[in-house]
DNA sequence: CCGCAATATACCTACTTCGTTATATGGTAA
DNA sequence: TTACCATATAACGAAGTAGGTATATTGCGG
């Protein structure tokens, strides 16, 4: 196992987590699950702002979580591989295993 | 594969993918891939100032990242599971992969 | 050409977060 | 008890970020 990260690479590794780190970019990255999107289909289906949906696009975009596809006046997003559902799936099952307790104590 | 999360549990996975979404606290939680630390070990070891120390780890521990143990004047953190590492790891692949490339072309 | 539709960007405000310094808490030893 | 050590917390300023409105860009149809 190497730890040789730069620190130019953390930096990269970061981004990427906190990119993740957004309920509304999670809720677009899992609104993708289907196939790509169009960006008012985003806006749409999410209820968030335009504007809103455009910069979340790009910052998803800048860290390499979602790919783009223009055609003539939309633009089309879609999830840039399987590792990035791969890191939500297991987060989501470590949450639905802490949660599930709690939601039985009424702690949620 | 259920898509059932309700928002607090989208809340619950964006925080913890936040919580590794800062250099910092990446460069800890690499640093206890070897075993549990004390806090001074990590002010130590990372070079960065005893407040901030104690509040990322406070961060990663109420993002259930890492777990504490206190023995007398001491406190000591560990990963929490095998799953931080995962996630880690899936990502430096990532990350590695896509610069090495970049870094040949120059492209950075 | 003009106007419109889809997306991106600029700008602003409120809020959050990082890192630091100073202080408080808890535990140990003399 | 007092002094000291390791850790946590408070308070602060600087920097970043989310979301909104307004505007710019791009491509299509008339």
């Amino acid at each position: 196992m190497k730890r040789t990260l730069t620190p130019a690479d953390l930096a990269r590794v970061a981004e990427r987590f906190k990119a993740l780190g957004e309920p509304a970019r999670l809720r677009m990255l899992d609104a993708l699950r289907g196939g790509e999107m169009a960006v008012s289909e985003l806006i749409d289906l999410t209820g968030m702002g335009q504007a809103n949906v455009s910069k979340h696009l790009q910052i998803l975009h800048a860290a390499g979580l979602v790919s783009r596809r223009k055609e003539g006046l939309f633009v089309f997003y879609a999830l840039a591989d399987r590792e990035v559902l791969l890191l939500c799936d297991i987060m989501c099952d470590r949450i639905e295993r802490q949660a599930d307790p709690d939601r039985l104590l009424g702690t949620a």
